[in-house]
DNA sequence: TGTTAGCACTCAAATGTTTGGAGTGCTAAC
DNA sequence: GTTAGCACTCCAAACATTTGAGTGCTAACA
């Protein structure tokens, strides 16, 4: 069954009104609150209507009304359409967040972590933030040196200037020339390639061509594997844990621990991470994907940094999340790093130069 | 005024069982639980005096009794003066802990995460583990790198394997010959200094050396010194911040914020690093140097690796924790640190062989 | 037929009242 | 110096009472 506009209109109403308040809302605050001009007594039949439909239910008879699971999801669905329409009308949408502080920052990592605490100051919200997912990336450069008489130290840098290195044992000093060799060996071979891209074919050129060094060279494509491949390490960036202290129905000690204990151990946010990476996804109540989040909100977007390389931005919050707020700042972030990220200010060296003349 | 002996024995009873209640306690059940044989009276006159005197207090009239910061400093210092002497009798302590997992550890941090997490785990609060601070690092190898045309990477090698790197713009490529020139300059002028020991002449010997690209080299080292010298970025390992919802006086909602916002933002926890970085401290309720802890207990004591890095340890309760386990428990960690970390198991590599034949 | 006024009813939350018991301090006797 | 005994305090839990927001239903109205 649809709902004809005026219990449309009166659902919305509930809905905003419980937003703001948190508290559960009356036929007669609604019937003030809209300008439906209808008496509290109709209201209240249609009310009724609306319980039965389950979009709304009540705490305790004698209560007033908060929106089930059922009503959020229609609400929120409603806005994002509207959106959308919006969206198309105007260019672009005006962003009313403060500027961000991109001082400082020198890697993505820190550039991620301070958007994901300047999103949870803004939103008053929980966030994360997920690095890019490193599957995806090239590798740009590979460099092997011998650190001392055990170690060789292997380090990648792969599209977006991300650093990994690995240690990889030796039994001895590997001459310098072979060294070279192996050094220019893997560039040749590797650079520009990402995971995906590194087939049995390419690994039994390179061995062959290693000689008598193949067993190192496998070592090595093993580590560069595990660097790079690896999803369990997908940094995930969090901020404003806390803030959820800030929603009573969140915060009886049962809860508040189990949500904290999330954002502690962060992995258990990669669920978080959509499989079809696109678009903005909004999850209410029961829909979320982590367990623990059973009595939240989240709203996860996927952004795509300049160079095609995508990761997961998550706002977490209660039911009653002013959600129109969250899809902003959320589309905010997307925004900024899809943009930001191409020049990032390498400020941690001043001079002008830089080793031409 | 000292305590008399009975007077003491009262009071450690009242502590030791304060502890395991977290109930004040009254005459009565001290007057039992000793083996003092006094009836309840007697030990209402004593408490009388030991309340005037500022070791106990009463939350109101008609409760029973429960230690000050005061109470439990002393308790504090004389178990601590008990452990010494233990200590001097038996050879070493049992360690009763259960096996540290040290799997899949191949860098400090993970090795630190993880043992943070254990002594969460073991002792049901909350925990942290300052990195090694670096400052006292020495430099085991640096290897300068072109990426491409507008990038160098500058990769350091610490003592304890600790790796660190800087991109450093530049406008063009650098001649690999001369790359090469440099990478040695800096090995041979830097192997083997903390970065105290980078001294003006160092650095004008070095300049010089670096005839043209004078500039250059002084943009690496500031990049050295940055990356390596900058306290702020000490990395600090938390664990197990969401134990103290199993403390009633801390899991109320103010508290509990508080609290775990500072282990959110853990910077804030620097501050716990001991300036004269020796030993073991206990600092009770008003002592603890992180205003947010007002009303904990926190546990510190320095850790130091088998080549002398130093860092700190942390463990935060409530101010009723069991000391004594705690005192355990970090002991117990600042050992396994001295000995475990001399022998990082590299074990991503599994082949027995390395390029070597 | 849809809307509304009116009324009886419900129930959570706030407020007030009672009671029990753990604990104290003091005093007098041992 | 120690103890038994007693009057006193005061929190906490249990219970009772009040209040008011909100409901559903019915009957009347346009």
């Amino acid at each position: 069954m649809e709902l004809d506009e005026r219990k449309m209109k009166i659902l919305k109403a509930i809905i905003k009104n419980y937003l703001e308040t948190g508290e559960p809302v009356g036929s007669r605050t609604i019937s003030k609150y809209t300008d439906l001009n209808l008496s509290s007594a109709t209201i209240r039949n249609e009310m009724a209507d609306l319980e039965e439909l389950g979009y709304i239910l009540q705490p305790h008879t004698s209560a007033g009304r908060i929106p089930s699971d059922k009503g959020y999801r229609l609400y929120v669905d409603d806005m994002m359409h509207e959106k959308e329409k919006e969206l198309k009308e105007k260019e672009t949408e005006v962003d009313e967040m403060k500027e961000f502080l991109i001082e400082k920052v020198d890697r993505v990592e820190t550039l991620l972590q301070s958007m994901a605490k300047t999103l949870a100051t803004n939103t008053n919200y929980a966030t994360m933030i997920t690095g890019p997912q490193i599957q995806q990336h090239k590798i740009k450069f590979i460099q092997l040196s011998q650190v001392d008489e055990e170690k060789l130290l292997c380090v990648m840098v792969l599209e977006g200037n991300i650093i990994k290195n690995k240690i990889i044992p030796v039994e001895d000093y590997i001459d310098s020339e072979i060294l070279l060799k192996l050094n220019i060996l893997l560039n040749s071979s590797l650079n520009g390639l990402s995971i995906e891209d590194i087939n049995l074919g390419i690994i039994s050129k390179m061995t062959m061509q290693a000689g008598n060094h193949s067993e190192l060279v496998r070592n090595i494509l093993d580590a560069v594997a595990e660097a790079i491949g690896n999803e369990e390490n997908m940094p995930i960036y969090t901020s404003g844990a806390t803030n959820i202290f800030k929603y009573p129905e969140l915060s009886d000690s049962e809860n508040a621990s189990r949500l904290i204990s999330t954002f502690e151990e962060k992995q258990l946010l990669t669920s978080l991470v959509p499989v079809h990476n696109e678009g903005i996804q909004v999850y209410i109540g029961d829909e979320t994907p982590v367990n623990t989040m059973k009595d939240c909100s989240v709203i996860t977007a996927t952004y795509e940094l300049e160079d095609g390389l995508k990761g997961t931005i998550g706002i977490i919050g209660p039911k009653r999340m002013d959600y129109e707020k969250a899809l902003e700042a959320i589309t905010s972030v997307k925004e900024k790093l899809k943009s930001v990220y191409h020049t990032p200010k390498e400020n941690h060296v001043r001079g002008e130069d830089s080793g031409k003349e």
